[in-house]
DNA sequence: AGAATATTCAACCATCTGGTTGACGATTAA
DNA sequence: TTAATCGTCAACCAGATGGTTGAATATTCT
């Protein structure tokens, strides 16, 4: 098996994965409903959740026939917390993320 | 081109590259002294440490035959400043975050 | 000049990844 | 009971990834 950090800087870099948890952070969300606004099949968002999942960025649960998804934000704080080492960074750097907004809105 | 997320991200997926950040935490190396610890052949290293350039994770500068890699904070900060975001780790501007995470969302 | 060193390039290979489709089991509604 | 809904599974496919080896390029040393 990968080590945790394998798995979850890989679930991370795919961008319907990130997208999927910003669509967490307002609220957990059913399978269904989490594949609502993809454009791919039903499946290929259930393997999407099932590798956030086996990486622990979010939790399921089964009630009924709805899988509930929610965000299990202890995973990203590991991956954080080596990056915080990594990187030194002392502060929330509201400017550095204002920089890359205006950047990746800037680009086609 | 891939998202700078996904590439930050992706770079930072291998084990082998996140050993070779860490040893450029300690100073600035070649490319045949990155290469040294590693059972892979130097042809390997050399391109996980283009996959670093090109996440823009490291500097490299190459001074007569010899490349010189060194970490460069700014993409890793990005990252970090992404996952701070949706970790809630401590008090951000969450709706400023959001606002931008939905910007970019719509662009795709 | 010729030899050694530092690094990349090109071709190739096995495996992983993200996607598809169709069938399937489980649960709820009519 | 029958039909609809929720989600996963299995098989498959194209393209990406991480590795190899051998040749090539560029620079420095003797």
């Amino acid at each position: 098996m990968a080590d945790a950090l394998d798995q979850i800087f890989s679930a991370l870099a795919d961008p319907t994965r990130r997208q999927i948890l910003v669509m967490l952070l307002e609220d957990d969300m059913a399978v269904t409903d989490v594949a609502e606004p993809f454009e791919i099949s039903l499946a290929a968002v259930s393997k999407h959740l099932g590798i956030l999942a086996s990486a622990k960025l979010i939790q399921q649960e089964r009630r009924g026939r709805v899988k509930w998804c929610k965000l299990d934000p202890q995973a990203m704080h590991i991956a954080w917390t080596w990056m915080q080492g990594l990187g030194q960074f002392e502060h929330i750097d509201l400017d550095g993320l204002e920089a890359f907004l205006e950047e990746t809105l800037k680009k086609d």
